[in-house]
DNA sequence: GGAACTTATTGTTGGACCACAATGAGAGTC
DNA sequence: GACTCTCATTGTGGTCCAACAATAAGTTCC
């Protein structure tokens, strides 16, 4: 008889509220995080007392901290709860290869995203830069070609650009590649194993660092263009697949 | 006795694979999807179906059709199943709101993104915008000088903006820009209320709109790039605060 | 100090009920 | 007879519960 008491009254609220049990448990989880002031390593109380503390059952609060974990905020943790973490990385990769299945005009949309960042950012950086910063961009590009796999490869080529934007002196534009670098790593990671000739990349990020020294804002735009124009013609009209 | 069987068999391929069944569950899911070639507006089995084919409990699909959900891949339809969608917006919104704190980017900050973004599809939108697209701007930067409050205003010009960023035909742009819209609604109103003349943001739009008549990117650049630094002048050095 | 045991927690399952919407059967009307 | 309206049926997602398995931290015993 109770149960089916909470049962009702669990609908009601739902319906009152317009939103789903779950999103409502989802909420006051995030909630508690944000008014605990945890951070990465502490504990999330346990699922049957975010039951309690949510007034939703345990299969509830198990769906939102679904939700919660898929965000990579969270990583469950047997006999111990819920552990805050950034798993952000792996989390906005998973995200977007579930999307590569159904639209495979993502690509496409953050080199253009990348595009548009990089190019735009010239103007500042060639007004702005020291020479030291732009001989540190020099120094990062040999890196290339030293690497001795794909992934370093890749991960040499997104340093550089994450070097760039850092030119910028823009904490948002800083954060926003951050947050996309799991996906601008692939994308880079994809396109070297299509098209393995690092001095390429070595040499087109050489003459972008020349324009740079130059002061040259508009070979800078012509080059940075062209180059990730480049990159782009070696992507996949096909998803990934992973495994 | 089946039962028990099926249950022994996951919790083995659990732990054969490293996976947990909820994993395991969501990527026969994911299969499914791509065997069966599923488009946007086609649906899912039921979940008892899908518990079938998978072989997992009904609450193990559902945590896993709720990961599939978040990613805005599916949209679950009451009585006839879950529905194939093209949610990335909203998904990759949930994601920017649960990993960047945009409440730590100060104004010059998120103005500064901006000024880069609308500059930098100037040369997109010139070579690719329609007459009929240009003129739907002017539409809407007719209706500032109507606006009767501030907020409203502020509404219309951040209209016009968004509407600008939809030609650059670049769905993370567009994502990006809802995502943001809060704090430059915000911007925006303490920009007009600290110098309400609404007739010179209208002016300054026109502009804006006649170099793109005229196909003119450089003119663009220029007075697209001075209407946002100006707009930079009025406002305070807080950081944004959120919500 | 190390090993076995206890215990609390997550992972998974099966079953139940509710609200809601579509479907179709049946009554009523022309 | 054909059509329309009403309403019960039915199937679906949403939520809840109780139970057991797996796991690892904590505890006790040697």
């Amino acid at each position: 008889m109770e149960d089916t008491q909470v049962a009702r009254d669990n609908t009601v609220a739902r319906r009152a509220g317009g939103r789903s049990a779950v999103d409502t448990a989802a909420g006051r989880i995030l909630d508690l995080i944000r008014a605990r002031q945890l951070n990465v390593g502490d504990v999330l109380p346990t699922e049957r007392e975010l039951s309690e503390i949510t007034g939703a059952s345990r299969n509830t609060v198990r769906e939102a901290l679904r939700t919660i974990r898929t965000y990579g905020l969270i990583e469950p943790k047997p006999r111990v709860g819920a552990v805050l973490a950034n798993g952000q990385s792996i989390a906005i990769q998973n995200f977007f290869a579930a999307h590569m299945d159904v639209s495979r005009s993502s690509f496409a949309d953050i080199q253009g995203f990348r595009r548009i960042i990089e190019v735009g950012i010239g103007d500042h950086i060639v007004l702005n830069a020291t020479s030291e910063q732009i001989e540190a961009l020099d120094e990062i590009n040999g890196r290339i070609v030293d690497s001795r796999s794909i992934e370093e490869a890749a991960e040499n080529d997104f340093s550089f650009h994450m070097a760039l934007i850092g030119l910028a002196d823009n904490r948002m534009l800083t954060d926003m590649y951050s947050f996309l670098s799991p996906v601008i790593l692939r994308i880079m990671t994809i396109g070297k194993e299509m098209r393995p000739v690092l001095a390429d990349t070595r040499a087109a990020h050489g003459e972008i660092i020349a324009a740079l020294r130059a002061r040259d804002r508009l070979a800078y735009a012509y080059l940075m263009s062209r180059h990730l124009d480049f990159a782009l013609r070696f992507l996949p009209e096909e998803p990934a697949s992973e495994t």
